[in-house]
DNA sequence: ATATTATTCAACTATATGGTTGAATGTAGT
DNA sequence: ACTACATTCAACCATATAGTTGAATAATAT
């Protein structure tokens, strides 16, 4: 079960939208309820457009979904991409936790 | 236990650097062996420059740790950082299983 | 048809990013 | 001190990104 990195541009799209606070926060909120453009919009100072934008780049990447109802966008979060950026980070951190039981076994073995 | 999510520049450290596909081998690759600058460089055709541009942006972001050794500069995986994007991303997907899981059993009740 | 509301598009600006080349620094060996 | 090797810095260029404003589109209501 190899992780292949080459060229995967989703992750590149996925981890470019989470590094920005504005769109973290954005995807908190959808993620707790599912909002229309303008009721996200009007938490933040930006205008409506860079909100619109924002929500662009989200729905690029795949972390949110909007859907048409009547004159509104309605936004709500995707849970794909979130699992496959999880995914992702999972396998350094599993990594990582084999290499300190090791170390701590070399060091329990060492000590009697 | 809540995430704050409002201005947090780590985590904009963070995705930022994973948000790039050389950035993200180089890390598989430390990851798996600890390397100096030189040894991870070979392996692109991007110029040594930068490779180490890339290391810096790596470093800033606490992904990885740089030392000196003689002439070279040994890099290895930090956990932290990814621990932290972990930490991050493993909110949602909580969050998201637990829609899915009042979803079935909402199904499975009205089924019987 | 017109007006109203919700959202997006287009054009533009400023700054950030990823790359290059060539000079500069740090360390080790002679 | 001189040379060689490993890495970084500085200056520069091209492209991408985040924001703005004002016009354009889409759906609903009158």
């Amino acid at each position: 079960m190899q992780l292949t990195i080459s060229r995967n541009s989703s992750l590149d799209a996925i981890f470019s939208s989470l590094a920005d606070e504005t769109r973290r926060d954005i995807l908190n909120r959808v993620s707790k309820k599912q909002l229309s453009v303008g009721e996200i919009a009007k938490h933040y100072k930006l205008t409506f457009a860079a909100i619109s934008k924002h929500l662009k780049v989200l729905e690029k990447a795949s972390l949110i979904i909007k859907q048409r109802r009547g004159k509104e966008q309605i936004i709500r979060i995707s849970p794909d991409a979130l699992a496959m950026a999880n995914k992702y980070l999972e396998t350094y951190e599993q990594h990582w936790e084999n290499r300190l039981n090791n170390l701590d076994k070399l060091l329990t073995g060492k000590k009697s």
